[in-house]
DNA sequence: TACCCTATTTATAAGGG
DNA sequence: TCCCTTATAAATAGGGT
């Protein structure tokens, strides 16, 4: 069998279904016996949203170590060309790793809200406490609100 | 075989490599056998990076598509409780939007740039060529910048 | 379309160099 | 630790319903 599109539409949905149960498995196998984070991310035609596993948040998760990466780690050390420039876009850099630091630290509030209705648990809670835990949430967004304005406010000047 | 955390470490090192290369040749046969975007992320304590498959800037692209779902999506539909707190969810999420696409965009630039240093492609190039480069992304940033500051005061207002 | 079957291919655990 | 081999287990393409 050759590596290559396949052109046959019902061939390539079977294939796929079958490919995407084994990646899946193979995403859990390896989470279990060797004990590190894995996670696959599956963008098709075939649904509106990408598939995700092994679960939305755990995804989150994960791109949230693999992104602290992207920003943080190569840094400074590859920055031996002294160059105002490069310097101009660390700093730029940096900036954007705090903002995002914010971001997420929002999204996940925002992301937690999101599961517990998905997972019908808000239906299942009486309204004071339905109340209370979005108070908390809203709280939560203020704060990181207030933080991202303050960080712009110290960059102007 | 029972499935569950190796404990001999150099079993489990083996067993990691293997499976890591299957994974990454599944990942590979599904996006060409399918034509669909797909990618994964390893976080192992074998390395203090992430490993990501295909590429960064792969898994960069297909990040972006999840979040925007992740974010976007769910919005709305879900919002048949009137509940001024989750309004105020809501607004947060759309705001977190903007400020996200924002940061993807910066982001992006800086990937850009990261991937050319680590490519060795920069060293190729000459000096002039080089400002150019980092003029332009510098522009970029600055403009990311602004409109980011923009957005923050027309919250406030 | 989706499911089941099975011949074949492929992955991989275990063992040795 | 890494590479190679091999017996076994698992995945899966293709065909039928």
């Amino acid at each position: 069998m050759k590596l290559a599109f396949m052109v046959n539409e019902s061939a390539r949905k079977i294939t796929y279904n079958k490919r995407k149960k084994s990646l899946k498995k193979m995403v859990d196998e390896l989470t279990t016996l060797c004990g590190i984070d894995v996670c696959a991310i599956l963008y098709s035609g075939y649904h509106s949203e990408p598939e995700v596993w092994p679960s939305p948040l755990e995804v989150q998760r994960i791109i949230t170590k693999f992104k602290s990466y992207s920003e943080v780690g190569q840094g400074r050390k590859k920055l031996n060309q002294e160059s105002y420039l490069m310097e101009r876009i660390v700093k730029s850099k940096e900036k954007l790793v705090k903002v995002e630091k914010a971001n997420w630290e929002m999204e996940r509030s925002l992301i937690l809200f999101q599961c517990l209705q998905q997972e019908n648990f808000i239906n299942t809670l009486n309204t004071n406490v339905l109340n209370d835990l979005a108070w908390e949430i809203n709280d939560k967004l203020k704060e990181i609100t207030s933080k991202m304005n303050q960080l712009d406010t110290n960059e102007s000047t």
